[in-house]
DNA sequence: TTTCATGTAACTTATTTAGTTACGATAAGC
DNA sequence: GCTTATCGTAACTAAATAAGTTACATGAAA
């Protein structure tokens, strides 16, 4: 799994959970399609559990599902569930007491509160739903969904 | 300079500019606002040069002047210059043939798409100008412009 | 021609994140 | 119960990235 890429990999990985509702994926499975190891997986996806988004059980037979129907999970809840953060510019203050980093950071929190509203927006209105459809549309075109390296 | 605080590291810098529009500033006085050195300085805003946003010159009496006035120099601009990407997932392929990956990012990539944007005519509405007006508003206030460590 | 500045390559250091190993907890099947 | 399969998580290692540093060539002014 490349840098920066939790999130593709982990919408990924749910799109395969959704091709399957009743079967729980192992770690082990789902890390193969992310090109990745179990424990990786676990660590990544271990927010959307929390979040509600997926369920996992221990033992024999265990293993992830998704835990609500594909259309009541959206991108901005996924994205949040990783702690992703939608801007990567940083406003930590470096120089305590400067007037004009005080300017500058104010005015760049306000452009990244909004910023961030306008993207968990529109990240609301996608669906895993969307990912899968869009996937099938791909699928019933090719009629292959092999796995190629 | 902290990692991901070039664009608010950069724009310190320019207000700085901004205030002393006649001054040529070093790299050795605009990397003490920033907390770091000059090398890093004439790394991070040589891409401004090239936008035509600052000047330098070279010898005795050189240093970095802005190259427009600060209302024609918008934050949309400086961050392009920088090479900053502003949403900071990746949609690099990872397993070229799959179409549950093909799906992902397709989807992905169109959000990116809209996204930046938005995100781009909103910076672009914001410029140097607005920051130092902010600036000197802090300082009339306070009437301080310590650099404080 | 000396001094002061940028331009840039090359190297070092620090930070972050993915990858790995190890092991405990839990649950199913026998 | 015992064995096997699975997650949870801590601790460590490795790789990637970006900042920091050194060194030196180039250019311009005094």
């Amino acid at each position: 799994m490349k840098r920066n890429s939790r999130l593709s990999s982990t919408l990924h990985i749910l799109v395969h959970m959704a091709e399957k509702p009743e079967q729980a994926l192992t770690s082990e499975e789902l890390a193969t399609f992310i090109h990745t190891n179990p424990v990786v997986v676990r660590r990544t996806i271990a927010g959307l559990r929390d979040a509600g988004i997926v369920t996992s059980s221990r033992g024999h037979g265990g293993g992830w599902l998704l835990g609500r129907a594909p259309e009541a999970i959206s991108l901005a809840e996924i994205s949040a569930a990783l702690g992703e953060t939608l801007l990567p510019f940083s406003t930590e203050p470096e120089s305590p007491g400067c007037l004009v980093e005080q300017a500058v950071i104010a005015v760049l929190d306000d452009f990244r509160v909004a910023a961030e509203k306008l993207l968990a927006e529109k990240l609301s209105r996608i669906t895993l739903a969307d990912l899968t459809a869009d996937f099938r549309r791909r699928y019933d075109l090719i009629g292959v969904s092999s796995h190629a390296v």
